[in-house]
DNA sequence: CTTGAAAGATGGGGTGC
DNA sequence: GCACCCCATCTTTCAAG
């Protein structure tokens, strides 16, 4: 683990290259104010720190094929442990379970779910039921307008002192 | 916008770069079973018509300070497209509000927030209140753990003819 | 689709402040 | 810690076959 405690020219790099992952360290160097060598060592240092944890491309789902979103909140039937894991085992399964969080305030998890149409997300929470994984209701919100969806933590924000 | 439609070699190339996004262009050529003048040439196109939108690094946002997430409810007092607006605008302005989807089922958004601690999170909340964006009610869900939480879209999954 | 080649980036080395 | 040099190797980009 090492130190990991984080100054400001560490979190302009992560800043920078959560924006451009694809940033050369050149040029990433001179955006953030040091020269190429001292801005390596810090990349690295934060890649083997597990603090940037991978590059990643982003795409426009869309075009790939037609694709409604779902929020699903759902309360389980039982709250031992077991059948916690029994259904978190069975939304890690589900490649359609895009997000999964386990949530206070009324409900069990909150999830959100891509798929082909409301009939194919129809089948897939029917199955579920079937194949009864613990679920006692669930509650779906069909998501008619991604108004905003960041990948990028707003690292500015985070980073000032409360 | 020319063609877009999309062969088992392009989505192999997403698939590939999502998940690798610093991978370099002689390495996907090789993973995609290309050669790499014409893997270059589709990853060229796939950019220029928009479906490859950017390069991202991941990174540990806990690393850079305690971090809270909630799932929050909106509904709004009314529903005119001027409310919407005002409302959206609001949310797009806020960086802490990562995600926000209008939804169908019931409420009229659901936002997800990410915030140094409940006290953070409900000063944001006083303040759009006080700012009168519209808001009617709102319940909060407190994340209290990520089962899951994927930025990559299931592309074999969509790509699947249904 | 393949080859090739020039321009540029990478990942080190090293020195000195 | 930092900046500034060097260098061999790989990557990117594009032209031409």
């Amino acid at each position: 683990m090492s130190d990991t405690r984080l100054d400001a020219a560490d979190l302009r790099i992560l800043a920078a290259i959560q924006a451009e992952g694809r940033i050369t360290k050149l040029a990433l160097a001179q955006r953030v104010g040091l020269s190429p060598t001292p801005c390596w060592n810090r990349l690295k240092r934060l890649e083997d720190a597990g603090i940037l944890t991978g590059y990643r491309a982003r795409l426009k789902v869309r075009a790939i094929a037609p694709v409604t979103e779902f929020l699903v909140q759902v309360t389980l039937e039982h709250h031992r442990q077991s059948d916690f894991d029994r259904f978190e085992r069975a939304m890690r399964a589900t490649p359609a379970v895009t997000c999964c969080w386990a949530v206070g305030g009324g409900v069990d998890y909150m999830l959100k779910i891509v798929s082909h149409s409301i009939d194919a997300y129809q089948r897939l929470l029917d199955g579920w039921l079937e194949q009864e994984i613990g679920i006692a209701r669930y509650y779906t919100y069909v998501v008619t307008r991604t108004v905003k969806e960041e990948v990028d933590a707003p690292v500015e924000l985070l980073a000032a002192k409360e």
